[in-house]
DNA sequence: AAAATGTGCAACCGCCGGTCA
DNA sequence: TTGACCGGCGGTTGCACATTT
């Protein structure tokens, strides 16, 4: 049986607000606030609305001080970054930017900022392989593989490697450790601890798959560290949130989101193990990606996207603790640790 | 000029977790 | 402890407008 509707959907408007509906809302809330129930505000005001509707209407248009459209290179890349590190957590991402909404967010993802940095790919998969059959069989390989990733893991994934190979467009899979974005201490730590439960060929995959001395790195770490889970209470108990609104967050809910740990772990190995199987198929698909690139790297811009991934000061020893641009990195502690969290980890 | 196609974005939908009686 | 209610979230839809054919 299926949950109540929470209103009468046959006595509520829908579709565009009017600005009349506006006007009423906004200066009900300005004077009165939202009197903590969003269902029964449109009653109250004689609106005949959905509370949901209006809640969103007043976040996502009449609250004060919203920005709409006009997103600037920084803010480009502060989502880009935490879509990569989190995924599509749009009311995370929406705290750290001050003014916008989760929904802006989401839909300038969704329509512009994903296809700036992926939508080219098909496009230049077929400018350079026009007449070949193998290209064909390949893009068929590709589609089957992109259709057994989740969509937002295999983003997630192009996006780190086209970053990689933005870099370094002659060595896919070299040893330079500054090529490689490095990973935050939990990321690193997620990775060992997916790798602690599973058999101990996966590393050996994964370097197979990646050289990198970053995932070296990670083995040696996985071989003699062990992970000590207090770190993590540790952490909750020192508010690395930072200025994130705290209705961010709360534990992951939603679609595709494990309970238990040992569900997270298994996403994990899952995955992993998708991208091993594929590698060759990514790796003979990157060369076509290059000019997808291309864009991001005009008007000097190169360096600003990308500014978050490498080590301003230039040092390449360390692998993980200098990836984050030093304004945000309480914040994506914050956000790792709520990473953790919703992975049960 | 008209039709087809693409794009951007506001709004809706359904699910989930927290709260409280 | 349980279940109803509510707020919040991410995914999706629908429509207006822009661009291309």
């Amino acid at each position: 049986m299926g949950r109540a509707p929470c209103c009468d959907k046959a006595n509520v408007k829908k579709g565009p607000w009017s600005p009349e509906e506006d006007t009423t809302l906004k200066s009900y809330i300005e004077t009165n606030g939202t009197g903590g129930n969003w269902i029964a505000l449109p009653q109250k005001i004689g609106l005949k609305r959905c509370g949901k509707s209006c809640r969103l209407r007043w976040l996502n248009y009449l609250r004060p001080n919203i920005k709409h459209g006009g997103f600037t290179e920084e803010e480009d890349n502060i989502i880009c970054s935490l879509y990569i590190s989190i995924g599509s957590r749009w009311s995370i991402i929406a705290a750290q930017l001050p003014g916008r909404t989760d929904n802006d967010i989401k839909n300038y993802w969704n329509t512009r900022l994903k296809k700036k940095l992926l939508g080219k790919r098909k496009q230049s998969t077929n400018n350079t392989n026009n007449n070949s059959l193998m290209m064909n069989q390949k893009d068929t390989d590709e589609n089957s593989y992109s259709n057994s990733l989740s969509s937002s893991a295999l983003e997630r994934l192009q996006l780190h490697m086209q970053l990689q190979t933005l870099q370094n467009p002659f060595g896919f899979y070299n040893n330079n450790l500054s090529v490689w974005p490095k990973l935050h201490p939990s990321q690193e730590k997620m990775i060992q601890i997916s790798l602690q439960n599973s058999n101990n060929n996966t590393m050996m995959q994964l370097q197979s798959a990646f050289p990198s001395p970053q995932v070296e790195c990670l083995e040696n770490i996985s071989n003699s560290v062990p992970f000590d889970a207090s770190e993590n209470n540790d952490n909750n108990n020192n508010n690395h949130y930072g200025s994130m609104d705290a209705s961010s967050v709360a534990p992951i809910r939603g679609q595709g989101v494990e309970k238990s740990s040992n569900e997270g772990i298994q996403r994990l190995e899952n995955e992993l193990d998708e991208i091993l199987n594929n590698r060759n198929i990514i790796a003979t698909t990157m060369e076509d990606e290059f000019d997808c690139f291309k864009e991001m790297n005009n008007n000097g811009s190169k360096d600003q996207s990308l500014i978050w991934w490498s080590n301003e000061s230039g040092d390449t020893k360390s692998g993980s603790s200098n990836s984050w641009d030093s304004s945000t990195n309480l914040i994506q502690e914050g956000i790792f640790q709520d990473y953790e969290l919703g992975y049960g980890l």
